[in-house]
Parts: C-alpha cells; sequence; structure tokens
DNA sequence: GGTCCTTGGTTGAGTGTTCAACTAGCACTG
DNA sequence: CAGTGCTAGTTGAACACTCAACCAAGGACC
C-alpha cells in the first residue's frame, strides 16, 4: 500500500521549496500585517471573508470553513474582534444555537486600510516572480491541489 | 510606490489556492505525524535536517536556518527532543558559545520509521495531482518563490 | 411530547510559538 | 588586556492554538 519509492529529484525539488513557502510565507505575511496594521493574517482573512460573503455575514462554522480555521480558533478569533469593534456577532433567529459575524464600520475600514499594503506584498513575494504565462498555469494546478487537502467532507467523492 | 490595482482574476485564481494550500498543508501533515508516529512536523524536519547535514550534526542556529524556524524555537524543539532521547546537544569545542545537535540512534530509527507514511502523504497530497510534466515546470517557479522569501540576509544582492 | 442523535458554538487546560531581555563567549581595537 | 560590540543560545512571560468536554438547540422517530 505504501510506496517505498523515494523522490525522484525532480520531485525533490518541487517538494523542498513549497515546504520552505508553505513554512515562511505565513509569517512574512503575517510579519507585515503586524507592522504596518494593528490585525494578524487571520484578521485579516476573516475580514475578507465576511466582506465577501453573501448578505455580509456568515455563521461561524461557515467562517471556519472559509477561511480553513477550526470552529474554536475561529469561535475566539471573533470573540477578540469583537472586543476590538472589528466584528459583530448576532444571533440568528432561523437557529437560536448559530450566530453570524458581520463586520463593523470599523472592520470595514480596517480591511480598506490594509489592503494596499498586504497586495503590494503579495506581488513583492509571489506575482512579481511569475510571468503572466505561468500565472495562468499555475492556477488550475494550485485549485487541484487546494481540493486534495479538502478530503474531510468530499462531496462528491466515490467512497474509497 | 505602492500599486492599487487589484490583482486580476487569473492572478486572484493563483492566490487563493495557494494561501489555502500554505494552511491547510502543514496541519494535514502534521496530524498524519501525530498520529503515524510521535513525531510532529517540526520535529521530523529537524531529523531530516540534521540526517542531511555534513558530518552529522549542525549547530542550532544552522538548524534553525535549515529548517526555517526561529532559534529560540528551535532552541525549545531540541531540548524537548533531546529529552525524548531523538537528539544529543555537544558544545562545540571550537566555540565555547556554540552548542551542535546531533541524531541519536533512537532519533535515526524514528526518522526512517516515519520516512515511508510521510512519503506516501507527500505523494497523495501533491504528486499523485501533478503530471510528470508540471513536476518539471513547477521545481524552478517554487525555487524562485522560495529564494523571494528569504531576503533578511540576500547574499548577493544589489542593495536596494 | 419524550428519547435519542446531530449540529452550532463555547470554554478549560495544556501545548506551541514568539518577543524581548539576558548570559556567555568571541573578536577586534587601542 | 580593558573596552566595545557582535554572535550563540537560553529563558520568562505573553499570546496563539488545539483538543476534548461541554451545553443548548434542532430534528427525527415513536
Amino acid at each position: 500500500m505504501v510506496n517505498r519509492i523515494p523522490l525522484t529529484s525532480e520531485e525533490e525539488a518541487v517538494w523542498r521549496p513549497l515546504m520552505r513557502v508553505v513554512t515562511v510565507l505565513p509569517r512574512a505575511l503575517d510579519d507585515q500585517f503586524a507592522h504596518d496594521n494593528g490585525v494578524s493574517l487571520t484578521d485579516y482573512t476573516v475580514l475578507v471573508s465576511l466582506s465577501e460573503a453573501a448578505e455580509g455575514r456568515l455563521r461561524l462554522t461557515d467562517l471556519a470553513e472559509s477561511t480553513a480555521l477550526s470552529l474554536s480558533r475561529i469561535s475566539r478569533v471573533v470573540e477578540a474582534m469583537v472586543r476590538r469593534g472589528l466584528v459583530r456577532k448576532v444571533k440568528c433567529p432561523r437557529d437560536r444555537r448559530a450566530a453570524h459575524a458581520t463586520l463593523t464600520e470599523l472592520g470595514r475600514a480596517k480591511l480598506a486600510a490594509a489592503y494596499p499594503g498586504h497586495l503590494d506584498r503579495v506581488r513583492s513575494f509571489l506575482f512579481d516572480h511569475l510571468s503572466p504565462e505561468e500565472v495562468r498555469a499555475a492556477g488550475p494546478i494550485l485549485a487541484r491541489l487546494a481540493a486534495a487537502l479538502e478530503p474531510p467532507e468530499c462531496s462528491a467523492c466515490p467512497d474509497d
């Protein structure tokens, strides 16, 4: 079942820098946020998710899903953001267990303020080093990889 | 100085799944390690770095560099691994400030035991979803990105 | 409308991680 | 060889994150 043939050197040449990117990139982005604005990368991700949500609100569970963070983490992060006035939590009238998170004006403002610097970093970390063709080619590949990592609840996968 | 033009949709299609991969992949690998063997992804990375080091040893600072982890983290991680008998710490005779970390037999054994399962996951997360051409194409690109993230001490970069 | 199972969310306690302050040893200068 | 400054590593204290236990509400079934 386990394939013991080691990675080819070409595979190594993909895996190693990928791991490097995966460990360094989040920290690099986080540092930038902490430095420029008073929000962490996690906070920023939450702000973005909420700003893009239909009706501008999300249940915590959906927020967790859309940010790829655990529910307990989202629960605490949102709690902290509520304290700082970035988001609001409203009890869902439909399901009294659920809570919706929405952006406050301050949250929206923080997001807008953080955006340009973030964009700048994204370019300098990533797109400044990729040709347009590479960008075009990378999209579908990354989408496939991201999908492969979601498995826990695969929507329409054959039972394996 | 800051380029405020938002990402193109093609860039979005790269950035979003990349962030997803970057947040989910480390956790997925870590879970596997925690489950299969008694080592974390961080531990495993340390074991690999040491096993590949010239003379089989590295100063903590170099270990931090080669694993892309902070020195203080490495210091604590190594301390914990010493307690568990996976590595040994030897005072460097040349520089009495420095300490070399080396693998113990147990550490080497743990690494060997963890390797096949790890390999398996690497394939199922990554290489099972890439064609050989994609692998070949991705290597140099990722190398470039990883290099772009290292900036703190750029070896031969023009002063900017 | 009671019983049982599931889902949404919170929380206590433990672990991991970071930052800044610190010790100790090296290296250069005079 | 005192003085200054740098580098290797450690550590306390704060913070982030996770896991598992938990409560409260919905839903299904009888």
